[in-house]
DNA sequence: CCTGCATCTGTGAGCGTTCACAGTAGAGAA
DNA sequence: TTCTCTACTGTGAACGCTCACAGATGCAGG
């Protein structure tokens, strides 16, 4: 803020850093976009200039004539609060936002709870007031991200979206690959009666952590017993019935492999409610690494997610969706986390 | 978007609008702003034009010319990454992402965990990109109150800011009463040997809850043991450190208060491989009724925070300060939850 | 009739920036 | 010399909106 003429408070323009710099307003644009076709001497000057006028552009005028706003939105599309209470959430949201900052980019953060949320966010996304969407959308067929395909807004989701023909971008964690590597673990432990408990089949856990746990069954050459596959939706509570359920239709189990930490919450619980000792009776695999893997007792053995590098590629593959490149995906390695649970 | 004369996309602007409703910027404009001094006829055809060429309004225009924003940040400031770890922290920024978007008002998120981060964040937030600021900051003496009260940016924090002299609103807990309500609860079930964890000393959670503590102790006659007092700092881990102190310095307390439910998680696991039972030998009472509380065995007692009222009295707060009301404070009342653990 | 007032409408200016273009200076080549 | 090329600089015109103001209209009261 200084004083014009007539007293008044007025912010800093580029016409005040042109004047203190003797140069004018072009010149100073230019340091400001990159510094190219400026001497050495006026790029001192107009540096010298923002610094002692503290001067700082005003986005709104810029985003008004190049048309772009230099901000992504963070939309988070869930049906159910369930994401919200997933604590991969956190570190996903928190990435994302430290990685644009060190660009300098703002991050918005949408919700779209509701149908009339939803058409909330994609009409302010629509108006051109994002660059781009980092999308956390897990249930398929969800039109939130063809819509956004159909305005032509650069999108990266994160997990595979599922059923879609649009040209989206996505990172993903290799969940198949991880699910065996757990399933495999068990194996490995002596375990032979493996059962598990599965994620929505309508989101990509749901779908590639069953289908790497059938890979290893398969690969082993143990019989594939469907009574041992039973379904939840990623709460703590659908873990502990689906370990009743478990402990009622196939009471000779040795592991459970869950798709998630929270559901394996709940297995650990009822199996202690129910006698079994974990690990000597029955073996438990989560999926997350989450914190809540970290509060159970025995600790539970998961398979870690690489939510720092997920949040900076979304990241970076968004830019470049921004700047002109094609979609494409990355599926990134997970990692066994052994404890005490198997 | 629409085609222009050239051939060429153009986004849908207030001209569109005017010529297809057949009236002029102006009036399209003052529709856009309340619809004030326009007939009911120029009413029905803008928004009949606005419909047929779905219109958006172009918001860094508007912003250029207001010299406002329509749009606040959500600041962090936490040099751990406590609070991200902390569930409450969902709840709230949640909140306050939907309170604000019913008002068609963006929330930018900003982290400021490192020195340069807030300086980043305060360099933006002065450079006028956002109306005003909701500040979540724990500590005491975060010099972010005061600079942005100094570049006079509305500001509402959540908690009270401890040692500040500037000039701002803020929404809090009413953390003493919440205290007092779960240590006279102890002391109603019988307990006279109650013991606390608290929070770090320059958070207001911390010297507020064992304000009340000591509250209650005084107002029933017990002594106030010093020893029955160890620091926590919220996190889980300072609870199972906090509990062995605890257990080696007063074998015979009865009970524990503990300032955080995370903390309260490390107590109840220290206190049972301690071999005390919960509630028998030790009741045990928590603070903030997060997700935690429901995941332990028994059920932890404790004190809800109202955490959707908070958010919606710091956004009703904020946009109030905007609107150039004087700073004010809400304190909120919280609720004992009762469950297995006391 | 005119005057005054409230209601409504259109127009020019300007917010602070970038972009396209015109122009200058100096170096090197013909 | 003159011409071309590169490096650099300044200027007018946008971008899409709101604001202030000038006009127009309709109606009541004198």
């Amino acid at each position: 803020m200084i004083r014009g003429t007539d007293g008044k408070r007025r912010s800093v323009t580029i016409h005040d850093v042109a004047r203190e710099a003797g140069v004018s307003r072009g010149t100073v644009s230019r340091v400001l976009n990159g510094g190219h076709y400026v001497s050495p001497a006026a790029q001192a000057a107009v540096n010298a200039a923002i610094r002692k006028t503290g001067y700082v552009v005003n986005r709104h005028a810029r985003s008004l004539i190049t048309g772009k706003s230099d901000s992504v939105a963070f939309l988070l599309t869930e049906p159910q609060e369930r994401f919200f209470e997933d604590p991969n959430f956190n570190v996903l949201l928190r990435a994302c936002t430290q990685a644009l900052a060190a660009r300098d980019i703002p991050l918005l953060l949408m919700i779209a709870g509701t149908e009339a949320e939803r058409r909330r966010n994609l009409r302010y996304i629509e108006g051109g007031h994002v660059d781009g969407v980092l999308l956390v959308s897990s249930h398929s067929g969800d039109p939130v991200v063809s819509e956004l395909d159909a305005a032509s807004v650069p999108v990266v989701a994160c997990g595979k979206p599922l059923g879609q023909r649009a040209r989206v971008s996505y990172v993903a964690a290799d969940d198949r690959d991880g699910a065996r590597s757990m399933v495999r673990y068990l194996h490995d432990s002596g375990r032979r009666r493996i059962a598990t408990v599965t994620g929505p089949a309508d989101t990509p856990g749901g779908v590639e952590r069953l289908a790497g746990y059938r890979d290893v069954l398969a690969e082993c050459g143990l019989p594939v017993d469907e009574s041992l596959i039973v379904p939840g939706d990623y709460s703590r509570a659908s873990g502990e019935a689906a370990a009743e359920l478990l402990l009622e239709r196939a009471p000779d189990m040795d592991a459970v492999f869950v798709a998630s930490d929270l559901m394996a919450q709940g297995v650990l619980d009822t199996l202690s409610r129910g006698g079994r000792r974990v690990p000597e009776d029955v073996a438990v695999g989560g999926f997350d690494d989450s914190p809540a893997a970290l509060s159970t007792r025995p600790g539970l053995t998961t398979v870690r997610q690489p939510w720092d590098r997920i949040s900076t590629e979304m990241v970076r593959m968004l830019l470049a969706r921004i700047a002109g490149e094609e979609p494409s995906a990355v599926i990134l390695p997970t990692e066994l986390v052994r404890r005490g649970s198997a």
